[in-house]
DNA sequence: AACGCATAAGTAAGAC
DNA sequence: GTCTTACTTATGCGTT
């Protein structure tokens, strides 16, 4: 081995290893994600723009947005309380 | 009109009106595009999660990705900023 | 006892409690606090104020705060990173 | 005039100028209050986290926070039209 | 299980 | 007056 102790913990990262293309491969994957989500959160401001021109008033828009992910939220978590509580009682 | 005054500056906003379907169109757009944003974060995640268990070290990574992200903005920022202080300086 | 259980987790909160005057003494704490960086968040908004008055531009001058305290941050961070991919790389 | 044509908006900046000193000292006034600033932010931060070592819950803390912070805003505010109100009416 | 960090949301100021 | 940009706050996530 060349490039790296025994005992290392981490991949030998230089240049022409295996595992600095594979460090490459994952920061470009997670880049290209990255890119992916900050288009969609540019997509949710213009609607809110959009939504804004047509007269609704942005600030209650994001409370109402809010107020709903919370609802669904605890209606996961009643239900996945719910299935807990069946599985407990040999319910399936 | 049976739901608001003549000067009222909002839509008109109860359950049967035209402004109230738009009002749900706007919400339904948003709250779609928030779920793909939060399931592009949890592929994000992912990524980060298959690299450390490769050996890469997650801390590292991130700063990696950040350092990149940096670089790019502040290619893009410098030109901004000299044409700023061409423009304070009075060289238009 | 008169106002919590012995198993209560939280300090009980009643109006005579020995918890409320606790309470009382920490918000009074934060808020002299807020009170104070209210205070300078102003100062230093009426020095940008001068200092426009005195015929500088203040968003360039807001830009060489800001490149300047990333300069710092940057010299901090420095040391910092190195040590993150020393470790991340398995030298310690 | 050496550094500046006669049309500049800006005060003329070269190391050695009066305005250079200005600017310096303008810069170093700001980075001080921010410095200041900063100092509190932590204190506060501080004080939030000796009140959640003493049991309290973070969260609801920084609600009570908000809370008076906007009854105080309300007050000034019913001050402030009380005021506007007996000024319109001659009161003074 | 808790602590600190880092991102994300919301708010407020400033420019055009 | 609108619009963007910067700051502050808040929540959630990873770490110890």
């Amino acid at each position: 081995m060349t490039t790296s102790t025994a005992a290392s913990q981490a991949p030998a990262v230089d240049a022409s290893s295996v595992a600095a293309d594979q460090l490459k491969v994952f920061i470009e994957r997670i880049e290209r994600l990255e890119e992916e989500k900050a288009g969609l959160a540019s997509d949710i401001k213009d609607v809110y723009a959009e939504a804004k021109g047509t007269g609704f008033d942005g600030k209650a828009l994001r409370e109402i947005i809010r107020l709903r992910k919370q609802d669904h939220a605890e209606r996961q978590e009643a239900e996945a309380i719910l299935e807990l509580y069946m599985q407990a009682l040999g319910m399936v």
